[in-house]
DNA sequence: TTGTCACTTAAAGCACATTG
DNA sequence: CAATGTGCTTTAAGTGACAA
């Protein structure tokens, strides 16, 4: 199975489905195989606050060779056997070194359930192993995508669970109850802020008030755990309060703006557009919803 | 480790035009 | 007429360097 995807070279697929009028929470949106050499004039080389603010997910397997990671401030290398599991937007950068090669299969996903769910098994760390058997599985679902058979977007969502799912199992104590945040209570206190109230005007300020440091140490220190500076953070709150109040609110767009925090509904569909790729108004007919619905999605 | 300054960059807001 | 697009200005946030 393995052998299956690395003969397949390097190739890659992407999939684009029509806008559905149905809500899907897990998706697979692209999956692809790579052999790299280190190549300065076409440098390997991946920063995870630079591919956008549409929150996805990526599983990255190396086949042989060996990549480098840098995961918050911990460095590591990714060798053979090793899955890289990562989520976008996060402060981190994956790339070749000089010297290196690297040959790997990876699958983006994206989907309310699939980044809570992410959450969870990042806990595991960036770097797990699988036994051989969710290897293959995981190369099959690649080769699949690769090869077309994923033609409708339930198709996508089902292929999607089961990795999600079946990462679950291997990596999570699902018995165990998880009680207590990992986060220090300072930042923890200026999360809750911002979650406690999307539609209010808490700024920087504000929360580095909650937490108890200076504005300059609190942005510095709030980057380090979540991966994201404060303002991202509290701006992908409110762009998932926006569209779960699209999906459930009947009242006009400039009103959803209001309540998410934007004065402006101008600024607010340029915004939205960023993040979602499309306007409110086409997020409201069309049902879909390709990131995450829950604000618990970015806990 | 934390705070401050100086600076750059990005977000937010405003006015007005265009679209459907 | 609500929603969206464009171009601009203002304001807030992020960050490197450095001090305590």
């Amino acid at each position: 199975m393995l052998t299956d995807v690395a003969d397949a070279g390097s190739r890659a697929v992407s999939l684009a489905f029509p806008k559905q009028r149905y809500r899907l929470h897990a998706m697979v949106t692209s999956a692809g195989y790579d052999q790299r050499r280190h190549d300065p004039h076409r440098p390997y080389d991946w920063n995870g606050l630079r591919r956008g603010d549409a929150p996805f997910v990526l599983l990255q397997h190396t086949l042989s060779g060996r990549g480098r990671l840098r995961h918050g401030r911990s460095m590591h290398e990714v060798l053979p056997g090793q899955t890289m599991l990562l989520s976008f937007p996060h402060d981190h950068r994956y790339w070749l070194a000089p010297g290196d090669g690297w040959e790997f299969f990876w699958i983006c996903l994206n989907g309310s359930e699939v980044l809570r769910l992410w959450r969870q098994l990042l806990e595991a760390g960036p770097l797990v192993r699988l036994g051989a058997a969710g290897i293959d599985r995981m190369a099959a679902y690649c080769r699949a995508v690769l090869d077309g058979e994923v033609t409708s977007p339930a198709r996508s969502s089902q292929m999607a669970y089961s990795i999600a799912m079946h990462l679950a199992d291997e990596l999570l104590a699902w018995g165990e109850v998880r009680t207590s945040s990992k986060r220090p209570a300072a930042i923890e206190r200026a999360v809750s802020l911002v979650h406690g109230a999307a539609g209010a005007p808490v700024d920087v300020g504000r929360m580095a008030e909650a937490s108890g440091y200076s504005r300059y140490h609190f942005s510095r220190l709030f980057s380090a755990v979540e991966g994201v500076p404060p303002a991202r953070y509290r701006l992908r709150v409110r762009m998932e309060e926006a569209a779960r109040r699209l999906q459930t609110e009947p009242d006009p767009i400039k009103i959803i703006a209001q309540r998410c925090g934007f004065a402006d509904a101008n600024y607010f569909t340029k915004l939205f557009r960023r993040y979602y790729g499309m306007t409110p108004r086409d997020f409201r007919r069309s049902g879909m919803f390709a990131g995450s619905l829950s604000t618990q999605g970015v806990r």
